[in-house]
DNA sequence: AGTTTTAACTTACCAAAGGAAAGTCTACAA
DNA sequence: TTGTAGACTTTCCTTTGGTAAGTTAAAACT
């Protein structure tokens, strides 16, 4: 069988092709994003296209896909260089909020992705285990900040808050600024927790040391070539 | 001229239209929603709606339009029945999260709908407004009960709070909860401003009388039929 | 009253879109 | 060598958004 070589082909066409529709959605929104426009992106015709995905649907849901596993990967990359509770919690929020991720195309094409979801039984799912996984970390971080059903509750908030934030910046108009949605987020984190000043003063050193190694690792070269 | 009676006409069919517009964008979504089923659904041809509309986007724009005003609308009448700061800065809250309003239906229509406003002028200005002027009436009340930075600040990440918990009910399967999306945003609030005991016990009195407005006017027949 | 204008609505049409189906080509397996 | 699987192309069909040319009815003007 040729099993190997042919799904191999047939993984880095949809690869491809899902990068190419990500690009059409930032480009011309959902509404203009037809199957011709993204296999000519990815340089073939509409008929290869919908011969790696059954239908537009399909296509839709690996972009979405595509966009959240950007997200995690990015975590991952953060947390080989985070040692402490502090910074693991900080790599969820410059996870979320670095400029790579965090800015106007993508948050739009998110937003313009988002409508795909209520009437996409999949892309559903991907977005409940996405959902899920974050405020799964976010609540095992904050429990060394407080007891668990506090860590649970604002995990919770503050999940709900990145996802505002996106939506918000999506939504409008005007360029998102990385790093006023991360004051905004830290105050509040600060607040939501109660921290007391010494304590804030840890946040702020792992938010710095973070955002250091953030803007080294995920702008490096190797990194946007491999998952953006 | 027959200015006063032409423009009545095109008023009304132009409402009738966006509402059948709204109920084809929940049941079938962005992408299912064709001129043909907005027009069967209001029972004219698709002809008809192309008339009063001059395309697809100023029909998606008026729907648009029309669910921020169904918020708006209920805040107004919510607010003809408030005394109390404590009382205004809940009727906000129920506005957005009563259940005639905060439901998997609406929900998931402004989710779908959102996908139009990225590459829509007319949308993100709608969007832009309806934003401003929920964060300055935050704003303006919670100024009652903190100092005036913290306000504006607070009253930001309210809004992106309540945006967070309408995207989520939207992408989600579930049923959203109103009692419980309610109970998130109590404790952020509380949290945020940092009520003191008896602080905390004032806003629950509030919230008590404002549930209790708003099961009785938003849920009265007369204000359904006329703004749902 | 009779004519003109305006705006609601209809019909017929078109180009582009999503998608199905059948066919071509190439590489490998038997 | 022959058969087969999977990558790719081509052709065709239906639906969709959108235009343009009617048709009708009522108001506006003279």
């Amino acid at each position: 069988m040729m099993q190997r070589q042919s799904k191999s082909i047939r993984t880095i066409r949809r690869s491809e092709l899902s990068r190419a529709a990500f690009d059409a959605v930032v480009r011309y929104g959902l509404r203009g994003t037809t199957l011709e426009r993204v296999g000519e992106i990815a340089g073939v015709s509409k008929g290869v296209v919908l011969h790696h995905f059954k239908d537009k649907s399909s296509l839709l849901e690996a972009v979405f896909r595509r966009s959240n596993s950007m997200l995690s990967d990015s975590l991952v990359e953060l947390n080989r260089h985070t040692q402490s509770p502090y910074e693991r919690l900080w790599a969820i929020v410059y996870a979320n909020f670095v400029e790579t991720i965090f800015n106007k195309q993508v948050c739009q094409a998110w937003v313009s992705l988002s409508a795909e979801v209520p009437h996409n039984e999949m892309c559903q799912r991907v977005q409940t285990v996405c959902n899920a996984r974050i405020t799964s970390n976010l609540r095992h971080e904050l429990r060394n900040f407080s007891d668990a059903e506090d860590a649970g509750r604002i995990a919770h908030i503050l999940g709900v808050l990145i996802d505002g934030i996106w939506v918000r910046a999506g939504l409008f108009g005007a360029t998102p600024d990385s790093d006023a949605a991360i004051d905004e987020f830290e105050f509040a984190m600060i607040r939501l927790l109660g921290c007391s000043a010494p304590e804030q003063d840890l946040h702020r050193q792992a938010r710095a040391k973070v955002k250091t190694i953030a803007s080294m690792v995920l702008n490096s070269r190797a990194f946007r070539q491999n998952v953006l």
